[in-house]
DNA sequence: TCCATATGATATGAGAACCATAGCAGAGAG
DNA sequence: CTCTCTGCTATGGTTCTCATATCATATGGA
């Protein structure tokens, strides 16, 4: 009797594997670019929740100290204190707009401007992220775009379940 | 005279398109997970930098003090609190090797045992990541799992750098 | 229309964290 | 043997986080 495992079956167990060394692999990525925005932080004088949140303010666009609050995981107060900090560094502005339909709410904007000098300490890693895409076809290329997206709406969805609980 | 540029010409352009939205993909990314993280810490009683401190000593393995204050881009003393942390909370051990070389030296170790919490809270993503890799070929999942590395291994490099600086 | 409750944003202050500096023990070079 | 350097931690001043309170505004129900 032949015991070795049929071609399907040595499939599977291969993609399996796969999907270990992937997700390993976001985890060490996920590590990786934390410390990275670190240092990053550290030449602007940017703490870590300070860079995160700011991020979140250049990539969501103007939002409301409550929603970053929310979207952040962070006590209102403790936003409060970040947004202090990220204004007087000159990264946003907070405005009211006085035909809002909530006169209370603030609207926390980020001055792109700034984000010349985040985009200079990332030259590093754009430069290395150019010379590996090189390596790959217009195909791939898209299939990875695609899969970075993916994943990244995964993570939001995680964190927003997390948050839930 | 026909003003289209030549395919190679458009495919240069388009390979560039892709380049830029895979970077800042990885952006969006790196920003998810850190959020993710923080939900994930929270839920453990961790502050941010004791998640990235212990995800660094769980990956790497058991590494000194001074190396992971300069892994992390931390200061010495500043180690020695989130260390502090880490033991308390069950996380770590600090270890003296009588036999060391260098017998000032002090190794932490991750405890292993605790892992499965960390674990058991990254289940949704790590559901979603499985579902995800469903929809790839062997070859696809082989290619993702490549890029993965080598993309963290670049973040490591531009970390290092930046940290020189 | 009025009132009670809820919400947005910030102020306050107690407790915790960060890190510059110091101290102690150990290592290394001359 | 001595001087300098390093690993790790202790100390204390400064900064940060956030529970709570406050004020202004919004909302829903009677």
């Amino acid at each position: 009797m032949n015991s070795k495992s049929s071609p399907g079956a040595a499939s599977a167990r291969q993609r399996r594997r796969l999907g270990v060394e992937i997700k390993d692999s976001l985890r060490e990525l996920s590590n990786q670019l934390s410390l990275l925005n670190h240092q990053v932080g550290g030449h602007l004088g940017l703490k870590d929740v300070d860079f995160d949140c700011l991020d979140v303010i250049v990539r969501h666009g103007p939002l409301t100290p409550s929603a970053l609050a929310r979207h952040a995981g962070l006590h209102p107060a403790t936003v409060t204190g970040i947004l202090d900090r990220l204004q007087r560094g000159g990264w946003v502005v907070r405005e009211r707009d006085p035909e809002a339909a909530d006169r209370r709410a603030v609207t926390v904007r980020a001055l792109p401007e700034r984000q010349s000098e985040v985009y200079g300490l990332f030259r590093g890693m754009n430069s290395a992220m150019d010379e590996l895409c090189d390596g790959y076809s217009e195909d791939e290329l898209r299939l990875l775009a695609r899969f970075l997206k993916d994943t990244a709406q995964a993570g939001r969805t995680a964190a927003d379940a997390l948050a839930g609980e």
